[in-house]
DNA sequence: CTGTTAGCGCCTTCAT
DNA sequence: ATGAAGGCGCTAACAG
């Protein structure tokens, strides 16, 4: 015979205490006598109560959820965003409930609607880039709202990331510093990455300033990968023009560019310069450490998490966290 | 004046229905007229609404949730294991609420309760070790449990993934029969990856089966990574005692190996042939694709969850999927 | 500092 | 095929 799980009952009872008192007692919420609090923990304890979130959710219209929807698990650059904020989210009540879109805004907008019927107490999603319809949503719903990654335009309440414009920019001015003049591009499919386009603007953007443009670009059709790198950067070199440098669209088709030299006995940098963005772990670690923009993705998760528990409403006025960027200097361009 | 978000009530009456014909329509649950449903179906659509989970979870004492409990994202299997999962939940109501332990069994324990107190239908974990207390919270759960990524254990109620002692022999033979004699051997701490170390077993096993054993062998004292590997492996073969392979707990650690030796530029695998574990892109992606066993974690946790959802109430018996894995040849080894 | 009183929105059970 | 009644376990609002 299995006895049910205990609820609040059981612990009042056991306390001789109301239910909102030891309701009051768990959620160390008003005043409390000492003496009383120290029983109703024993009872707790005691008992082994745990509270069932889904009755204190209906009951307070709110839970302690945080929703949670990446694009994709598949590019390592979201797994670190989601370790960012679990943890920021170590040592708090709340949980993370995660979704993901492979950058379908369609399936972005079911998952907003999903997570706001568990009324979770904030919202992050990745970019600026929803529905009209998950986007109202959002903003419906008055619960805080981080949108991650990107700072380049207005969000719905917190906008958390780096200038990805200003990281393009910064490259062109890293290679041009460093006598590059003939600048190739690699890169991948960016209808569904949109902070690579915006990298790459900033590059030809700030190219442009200097008088300069891109020699030669070619671009895989499909999500990043080192097996696209590799082969993408073969594809532009039997193109046969020129060019003494590569900016890649990150640092994992970089990594593949780089391998590709290897296997093709081309020096680096030498004969060609290799740049890449993220400042993953892998590029640091080959033979010669890969230049590449850092951009500190950890950081990004927890630091919106940290904001978005610090402040319970939403603030007057939509509110941007930049987490910057670091050049990396490493030894391949 | 915002008006309250629509309930279940709102749309009953809109249709002139009772609440209940309502909740059946929506949860396909008994027969209802395909005139009402279809009238129903209008009113929510009508309304925009959306049913709230909190409340249903609270009533039924079931939630659409499955609870996700993974040791790390730092190591990308994770995350690949995450991305199955959610292949497996994509197109069903259910979510993934997820918490990450560290490797910490305290701390899996705690992530238990808090996950079961929101009475979810399934719980996913990694690997057997976990504290008593935790056990016995999910055996007395009553709900579907799963235990990812090793089978070489009695699972509480469901195990799927591959046999590690298994692949570690699979590693052996596969060596010997290139005839290599002299096995080399770089690790990371296991203390915490206990699959790693039955690999190792498994590997050890199968050699001291033909009269071999490891040469010589080298562990960081910390998780893996490709600089760890990079940086143990160059520790080896400062020992100068002669390998002719080197086995590496994992793939990331291999990479790093692999890595090294282009740097020393030591010939792979004429001067030292190396061979890893989890057949990751990255090492694929090398001048010469890494030698190493593929270990299908996607498949994992999609088969996991397909597997869960299949069956709401626990096999009589504990159950077992072996998603196996495959010696990728490659060419270092 | 503590208790009382009403729900929160839905699902289950039993009728019809 | 549909409806009525009751309650899931907790918290909010107000008393005292």
């Amino acid at each position: 015979m299995r006895s049910k799980t205990p609820t609040l009952v059981d612990v009042a009872r056991l306390t001789n205490v109301s239910e909102n008192t030891v309701s009051r007692v768990i959620r160390n919420k008003g005043a409390i006598a000492k003496e009383t609090r120290r029983r109703v923990l024993e009872a707790i304890d005691k008992l082994g109560y745990v509270p069932n979130r889904a009755a204190g959710s209906l009951a307070s219209s709110a839970s302690l959820i945080i929703g949670v929807i990446l694009p994709s698990l598949s590019n390592i650059v979201f797994p670190e965003v989601l370790r960012g904020i679990h943890a920021g989210l170590a040592g708090t009540p709340y949980q993370a409930m995660v979704g993901v879109t492979d950058y379908d805004p369609g399936k972005e907008q079911k998952l907003v609607a999903a997570l706001l019927a568990w009324n979770p107490t904030a919202v992050i999603v990745t970019g600026f880039d929803h529905t009209d319809t998950a986007r109202r949503m959002l903003e419906d719903s008055r619960i805080r709202v981080a949108e991650l990654m990107d700072i380049d335009n207005k969000p719905i309440d917190l906008a958390v990331g780096l200038s990805h414009r200003r990281a393009g920019r910064a490259t062109a001015e890293h290679l041009v510093r460093r006598g590059y003049r003939r600048i190739g591009y690699v890169g991948h499919d960016w209808t569904a990455d949109c902070r690579a386009r915006a990298r790459y603007d900033g590059l030809c953007d700030a190219l442009s300033g200097v008088g300069l443009s891109l020699t030669v670009e070619k671009r895989h059709d499909g999500p990043s990968s080192t097996i696209a790198g590799r082969d993408t950067l073969a594809r532009l070199l039997a193109t046969g023009i020129a060019a003494d440098a590569v900016v890649f669209s990150n640092d994992d088709m970089a990594v593949g560019g780089f391998l590709y030299c290897v296997g093709a006995g081309l020096q680096v940098p030498q004969q060609l310069a290799l740049f890449g963005f993220n400042g993953l772990e892998i590029g640091q670690a080959l033979p010669k450490p890969l230049s590449t923009v850092l951009s500190n993705r950890f950081n990004i998760g927890k630091t919106a998490v940290e904001a978005l528990l610090s402040q319970a409403e939403r603030p007057g006025e939509a509110q941007i966290i930049d987490t910057g960027f670091v050049i990396l200097d490493g030894a391949t361009a």
